[in-house]
DNA sequence: GTGAAAGCGCTAACAT
DNA sequence: ATGTTAGCGCTTTCAC
């Protein structure tokens, strides 16, 4: 059995509720906070979390609860969260919904039951109806990366529709005629914003003809489907906007395949982290989201919010490079 | 404040002690059970965890602890394990120390304080002194990817040595006569064990001349740079060994950097998931680690380890692809 | 500044 | 099958 408060108050003849006392800042003799060190150190005490947080009902921990761990803008930013809210004394549990909807709602019940103070999430349903009914009861709720309905949580996004009509604007500047876009399915806040920022520089632009692949899976693979389908179908596409880092790759692999020349052929806009890509590929441009200003950004506001803050949305900025 | 199980009490005119049965999986009465079932919807009643934890010392929680958690490797295997261990219902918290032995501790002492039920470790420290006296009292504690001194935990690795070996061997079984290495600082088990199995292979070639460069970060960065230095003062080296997925990715860019065609003037060993890669340079090989069974297997010989099971090590076999 | 006592929400004997 | 009682390890009045 573990070390108790108990024990460090036999070791030091003192009462619980001194050592209590000390742990949590109040005034104890200099003479016997020394003697309750000696003790923790001798004893090896670790205070209990579980008993503390059921009498102060905060659980020191976080909940954060994720569609899809694999993919890389999600764990940027949940190791940006991790750094930060550990220095403030919370843990994050971690939970990933396989971007299923009753999953999702399950891991909230998940949550709850470890009693997390807050939770960070990017959410699956667009209504947030997973999220009203816990934040309404008064535990906070950040949402991050996509938009709910919900008028009970925080949001923290970037503007992606600004960001993808002038990386778009600049493709057509570059001499683009015909621009396809591989994004996810619209139904996805961030896919749809996308979606609106490549049409509304297409339109701008007088160049009617828009060419669009929805991909069920944000992954390599839903990638190189819908680029294969496209190109396939439009041989003369010179420039290609693709919406997440994922897709990016798998829409490379199959423009090689397809033995179109990246950069020269055709004209790649990529979204995020593709370090190898440029690097392989000078020519190549991203439209890149502050991943981890996004994730401090969530940190800070749900504590903020468990410390009494109200709702509030915040947007990010992303910048072509 | 959130509905207990007095509140289910009350309302289904039962006791508290029945009501804990019912969840337990005692016998209660038809009749009965409705009701409480009907409580727990009309209330939105959710168990307490931490209550529950308390009292009965099991937390229903894992420490996951991790070096970089912005990792591939590291990553991969975390979305692995979260999803094993939530259907046997336990929560994972999981903790980045940076590559840190000094924050590896402080982690181990916050899981716990978390009461954490088992600790899953890629182990920062080689003689496992962060997690010996945690595992000596009790709770078990799983290492994966590198071996510890402690006889107190149970260790998952791969083959590393035999791996590299036969990988290096297939190198010079291909024509290279002069073969370099990108590896970790050796005082990290996996880069010590893959560097013994290309000095191995090397040796019995009769290939004397080996050309090392230890990297201190295994990242994108630190791949690029040893390469670079490699290269400069190795021009005729025509194979490169790297022995993980980051490095691997700068070793390229590096080669880029230097004109050199991959595949053609040097042939690329590399590992782990490279799929962009290898569609780029299809003569790209790498030796490839189970990834996610080695998550699958942590995770089972933690769960038996916490229903008793004896400390046991296992070895898993990489492939080359 | 420190102690005594009560209680957070739950489970585990034990009794009925 | 259900109720009674006690207690997990901690914090929090309230005395002193």
């Amino acid at each position: 059995m573990a070390v108790t408060i108990k024990d460090l108050a036999r070791e030091t003849g003192l009462t619980a509720a001194t050592i209590s006392a000390y742990f949590n800042g109040a005034n104890v003799r200099p003479y016997n906070k020394e003697k309750i060190e000696r003790a923790i150190d001798r004893l090896g005490y670790v205070r209990n979390d579980y008993a503390r947080g059921l009498r102060t009902h905060r659980s020191m921990t976080i909940g954060v609860l994720i569609p899809e761990l694999s993919n890389l803008f999600s764990t940027t930013i949940v190791s940006e969260m991790e750094e930060d809210l550990r220095k403030k004394g919370y843990g994050i549990i971690v939970c990933d919904c396989r971007s299923d909807a009753a999953r999702e709602k399950e891991s909230v019940r998940f949550l709850m039951s470890k009693m997390a103070d807050g939770l960070i999430v990017i959410p699956v349903s667009s209504d947030g109806s997973a999220f009203t009914e816990l934040a309404a009861s008064g535990t906070p709720v950040v949402a991050i990366d996509r938009i709910t309905d919900s008028k009970n949580i925080s949001h923290i996004v970037i503007n992606n529709r600004e960001a993808s009509k002038e990386a778009v604007a600049s493709m057509i500047n570059e001499g683009c005629k015909s621009i396809a876009i591989v994004c996810g399915e619209t139904d996805v806040y961030t896919a749809a914003e996308r979606f609106a920022g490549y049409a509304e520089a297409m339109e701008e632009a007088g160049l009617g003809e828009k060419i669009v692949a929805e991909v069920g899976h944000f992954s390599i693979d839903g990638g190189y489907r819908a680029t294969k389908k496209l190109i396939g179908e439009n041989p003369d596409t010179d420039g290609l906007f693709v919406t997440n880092y994922e897709m990016t790759v798998g829409a490379i692999i199959a423009l090689k395949e397809l033995g179109k020349e990246v950069g020269g052929d055709i004209a790649i806009m990529g979204f995020d982290n593709v370090e190898i890509l440029k690097a392989v590929y000078p020519g190549i441009k991203t439209v890149s989201q502050p991943i981890s200003e996004i994730g401090r950004t969530a940190a800070e506001t749900l504590l903020a919010a468990i410390e009494g803050a109200p709702v509030s949305d915040k947007v990010l900025k992303a910048k072509m490079d």
